[in-house]
DNA sequence: TTGTACGCGTTATCAG
DNA sequence: CTGATAACGCGTACAA
């Protein structure tokens, strides 16, 4: 059995009263008695339970991070910067991967919210009722990480709609006329909500004069798969094409490798841009030209927003974050 | 604040005894009472803390997780399993990375201990002393996963010797007789130990009559620019090279990369097979031959054992699971 | 079938 | 400066 805080009174003659004060530097007792307790701290190798103290101070010093199927690149680096604002912060992080299209996610916030965790981020997750209701019960601070909302929840995400359009106009100032886009949802809406990658992507088109129908776009699942079959699908369909954007990077580099594989090649034959810039990126052969999104920042901004609200209770606003063109090889001028 | 069973037993006009039995099915109440708890609980919006409960059990229903600055893709395939496997058992799982060369190691195992936590599992890591005897102190289960220890400590991992053997033997009878090989470790021994994957290159070599000396191997860090750099070092030492074995994918990107930038040819110029067999090997140009360790299978055997070692007190044995070369197209026969 | 009382390990309050 | 004692929220013998 593991001693415990009245194992060390004992030993130390004194009450547990003290031990704590002791333990937690409130002052209030002498050096002598300091001594004491400290020693048979050693002695009997207590550790205070971190449970217990929970119990009564209402925190656990824990948060929870929910985090969909992404780029694996990218769930480390939130989860990493995550990690390291939590760890400094004295707390850790409990990690829930919700699969695929969140049916677990319900599951995954009572689990949350039995562990009484101090504080909760949603990653790239759309913040459904359901969910929004539950942690409004649960009492905890939410932040949204590349995501947003209409609830009144703080998130820190970056301007999806610019950073495309900013990616197509790129294409567009290249010179590329015939320009195709491969999205990652399967759908044109989530919910009834248009994508703003897609859309961003669409009007960049558009306020250039450029035609484009519903031939340009592809849609699968955010996999390097569905940029594989993507290629093949796009170019079938619009035989001059000379340039795609890819929703993210993932894609991008399925679109490489199908180029690879048939021989197509990048950028002479045809142009790709992704969107992330991801580490992998760099590379890619040919590197990967990509939007990057700042991933890092957010994540680390994420967290501190989180802990500043468990702090002070304190209404935190939102973070919009920049996005810049990463130039690499994938992409020449037409 | 949150409702307790108190509020719950009050409400409901009973004793939070009964409360209790009915939260856990444990039967002993009427139909009647029981709808009433019930009731009362909804109403109440009450949800039971797990950490007042573990307080009493002596469980957290919490695992531990500490990894070292591994491969993205790694890093989620084991985070992922383990994380699957604990959810079916009910539990969560606390991460910790442990960043650069394990000095915040020990400062993590002190979270985990004061977090109470069931079970730990650490990947990839060599089991110090320092750790070993903290851990026995802490008198939580470990399984190492993807190491291995002489410590009386069960693990699941592939043999590293064999692997990499399998990896060059494969080489060798492809028909190459130049090979170098591109080391993730900085130096050539860990703590005095032998890499084994460096080893298995070496006796592969050896046993084929194959010579080779201090210049066909490069050490480095794990990184895509170590492989990159490790590339021109070994062309430059052996000019005649006809094939290269990484100690990681990751490497072995890294030279398909050094080479595209390069112009020279992968497989005509030079052969390249790498190690873990990552889901990224598919996806690069060309496409990355690999030997397989199944992490997936690994960890979700080691957080099985885990959780057995958590029920049962029962002492586990090891496991050390196999390969398999994935043939893909950066291999081509001398 | 149901209620009482105590233990779990810690912190906080209030005396002394 | 120090010590009882009461929370904290839940489980569980034991008693009724």
């Amino acid at each position: 059995m593991t001693n415990t805080i009245n194992d060390v009174a004992q030993k130390a003659n004194v009450s547990k009263a003290t031990v704590s004060r002791v333990l937690n530097n409130q002052g209030g007792y002498s050096e002598k008695t300091k001594r004491k307790v400290l020693e048979a701290i050693k002695e009997l190798e207590y550790f205070p339970s971190g449970i217990a103290r929970g119990l009564t101070n209402k925190r656990t010093h824990t948060i929870g991070v929910l985090l969909p199927n992404l780029t694996s690149s990218l769930i480390n680096e939130f989860l990493h910067k995550i990690e390291s604002v939590a760890h400094n912060a004295g707390s850790s992080v409990i990690v829930c991967h919700t699969e695929s299209q969140g049916i677990k996610t319900m599951k995954y916030l009572q689990l949350l919210h039995e562990k009484r965790i101090d504080g909760l981020i949603m990653a790239s997750t759309a913040l459904k009722k359901e969910y929004y209701d539950y942690i409004v019960k649960m009492k905890v601070p939410l932040v949204l990480l590349s995501a947003y909302s209409d609830y009144p929840v703080p998130y820190v995400t970056a301007n999806d709609y610019n950073a495309a359009y900013t990616a197509t106009k790129y294409l567009i100032q290249k010179g590329h006329k015939k320009i195709g886009m491969i999205s990652g949802n399967e759908v044109e809406c989530i919910a009834g909500n248009k994508i703003p990658r897609v859309e961003g992507f669409k009007d960049a088109l558009s306020d250039h004069n450029i035609f484009f129908d519903d031939r340009h776009i592809e849609y699968g699942r955010f996999s390097i798969d569905d940029g594989m079959t993507g290629l093949s699908k796009l170019i079938e369909q619009i035989p001059d094409l000379t340039a795609i954007f890819t929703e993210n990077d993932e894609i991008g580099m399925g679109v490489l490798s199908a180029a690879y594989n048939s021989g197509i090649k990048v950028p002479e034959d045809i142009s790709v841009i992704g969107m992330d810039d991801i580490s992998l990126c760099k590379f890619m052969s040919p590197p990967l030209t990509s939007v990057s999104l700042f991933h890092s920042d957010m994540a680390e901004k994420a967290a501190n927003i989180m802990f500043e609200m468990i702090e002070s209770q304190a209404e935190v606003k939102n973070y919009i974050l920049g996005h810049q063109i990463v130039e690499r090889q994938s992409v020449r001028s037409q």
